[in-house]
DNA sequence: CTGAAAGCGCTTACAG
DNA sequence: CTGAAAGCGCTTACAG
């Protein structure tokens, strides 16, 4: 009875033990560890396992390994958000650099029915990896009590954990002071909106915040009044870039700098920009933010702030297989360096002399 | 001995049924389906978890259900290579909207020690997407004997399995034909070179082969030798586009229309021909194939073949979650419709009349 | 070199 | 409504 052989069951270990005479310790070790055993009964369980057509389930032995082989990425918002943005790639593409070396594959966790907190409560993976600073408390604390060790990147939690991010406020500040040194005092932001319908926690500062305050120190040193400065903002996508571009150039008078917290939204402001016949950079000056790909293959190219993406990415993976695999508990704060890559966005204002 | 209580350790099912009073069974239906307890029984237990920091352990879930619960994409590539080129991200996009909306994590699967065989016997998935024609035999053999499920995209394989594609030929022709209806007569191909080292299998054409007949289509049609039509390959990279363009155009003369298999290697055409001073597409035109985002942001905006990456991700997940949930065993072969995008790229020929 | 057996942490058919 | 027990398919410490 115990020998029912659907033609559809795949063999386990079980079925090549009986079927080669030997144990399921030896089947085992055929495949995991052959030195342990002669090379003719390895030759012989190969053998009976090929031809049953047996592949050890990795399932089972994952969970006899208690190790999953894979590490979870967060995807700040929906999937189709997410992955509009190549600077996400980036990032994944870092991790996934990683885990590559590491034989490990890499689990993109979308939300589940909407929760975020629930994906990650099932997610099949031996740590994770978050993006971006719209990670709620409830997240945290599956992942606490999961005891799943996560790396934060671009986050803006206290939390006992690795870490890994850009001075923002350090960044904002040498892109605004870039542009002031320009002439530019016509000046219009646009930051990026937070889709997160949580309330921002009072000590955890967005992204947007913690640039705006380097705005800020560039706009003391230049004796501006920030009230002077108009702030829109968007999500970050090409679609929101250009369209918050329309609604500032309807609104603002003589703009002659165009300030954007991402590429994205300066790529897209390019295009609206253009559509207007507004030239850039001799009417209007654009810089971005991030330091994707494709600003260099923009007209005019985009002066922006470079900050590597893949190497964020890397250097966070890292940062998890070490407690991982290495059992490292000291957490560890990363920052990775950020530079002002110049290129034809950005010029002397019209005004200035 | 048994309560060996290290504070390291998460508490399992057993140790919420021994606090709580109740047993294992009454625990996993507090989490799994409450109508089957009182509600007492319920409250205690989840109180008693939420106590202790209890949250089901989803390896052993997953192992119970026999369910990974994730589907996997295959690099056909390394990491590095692979996420370059926003087409996959499309389809990463599309893949991974379906798997939020079945509420499925996406396992994105790198060469294991190089090997992708390798890494397909481990991977901890309920199927598999591929993408690509560079899927070698020893992989449709891992996942055969591994029972799992699998659809191509863009494969060029006559498995049994599902697939979705565009009809590459067709859109091909069409592509040349454009060109050549703008009165393109000095015209270069640069197509995709296959970087797998092995050798192609003699009934599995490449979609740079199925691609090619297209074109061939085409010149007969207009009574074209095509050996007139220099042919360059490169890899689907921005940077390897404009190497191979640079290439191209040391050795060809008087060209007036490069004709690409991929947007990205387009773009990076646009990038050399922009540095050689040459205008496009008043001087040379440039079509590209994919539709990726960007080609509406380059300068000139990009002529090219529309095939919707996100479509075809998505489409594959359904095929591919209708024999996973539904165990569907009809084979299904999607054609997702392709189409001509018209934009500044192409103009009638210089030397036409 | 080889094997019997415990253990990984759940789910669920079955009996009460 | 509740619980004892089998089962999912491996790995590995231990004994021989």
């Amino acid at each position: 009875m115990k020998e029912k052989q659907s033609p559809e069951k795949r063999p386990t270990i079980n079925d090549i033990a009986r079927e080669s005479g030997y144990s399921k310790t030896a089947v085992s070790f055929a495949f995991n560890d052959p030195s342990r055993i002669s090379a003719k009964t390895k030759d012989h369980i190969l053998k009976t396992a090929k031809r049953l057509g047996y592949i050890p389930n990795p399932m089972a032995r994952n969970f006899s390994l208690q190790r999953h082989h894979s590490i979870g990425f967060l995807l700040p918002q929906p999937v189709h958000y997410s992955l509009q943005n190549p600077y996400t790639f980036a990032v994944i593409t870092g991790i996934g650099e990683e885990c590559e070396a590491r034989g490990y594959t890499l689990t993109i966790i979308p939300p589940l029915h909407k929760s975020l907190a629930l994906a990650v409560r099932n997610a099949a993976v031996d740590g994770i990896i978050t993006l971006g600073s719209q990670i709620d408390d409830e997240i945290f604390e599956v992942m606490e009590t999961r005891r799943l060790p996560f790396v934060m990147i671009d986050g803006a939690s206290e939390r006992e954990s690795s870490s890994v991010s850009i001075d923002e406020e350090g960044a904002a500040y040498l892109q605004m002071q870039s542009v002031l040194a320009h002439g530019h005092r016509k000046i219009a932001i646009i930051g990026l909106s937070s889709t997160t319908n949580l309330a921002q926690k009072p000590g955890s500062r967005s992204v947007s915040a913690r640039r705006m305050e380097g705005y800020r120190r560039a706009f003391k040193e230049y004796q501006i009044a920030e009230s002077a400065v108009p702030t829109y903002s968007c999500e970050c996508t090409l679609a929101a870039g250009s369209e918050a571009t329309a609604r500032l150039l309807d609104t603002e008078q003589q703009l002659t700098c165009i300030v954007t917290m991402s590429d994205i939204v300066a790529i897209g402001a390019l295009a609206t920009l253009a559509e207007r016949g507004l030239s850039v950079p001799q009417e209007v000056s654009v810089i971005g933010f991030d330091n994707i790909e494709q600003g260099q293959m923009s007209r005019p190219s985009l002066t922006t702030i470079d900050q590597p993406g893949i190497a964020k990415g890397r250097a966070s993976a890292t940062l998890l297989f070490s407690v991982i695999e290495d059992a490292l508990t000291a957490y560890e704060h990363k920052e990775i360096p950020y530079s002002l890559v110049m290129r034809n966005s950005l010029t002397q204002a019209p005004d200035a002399d």
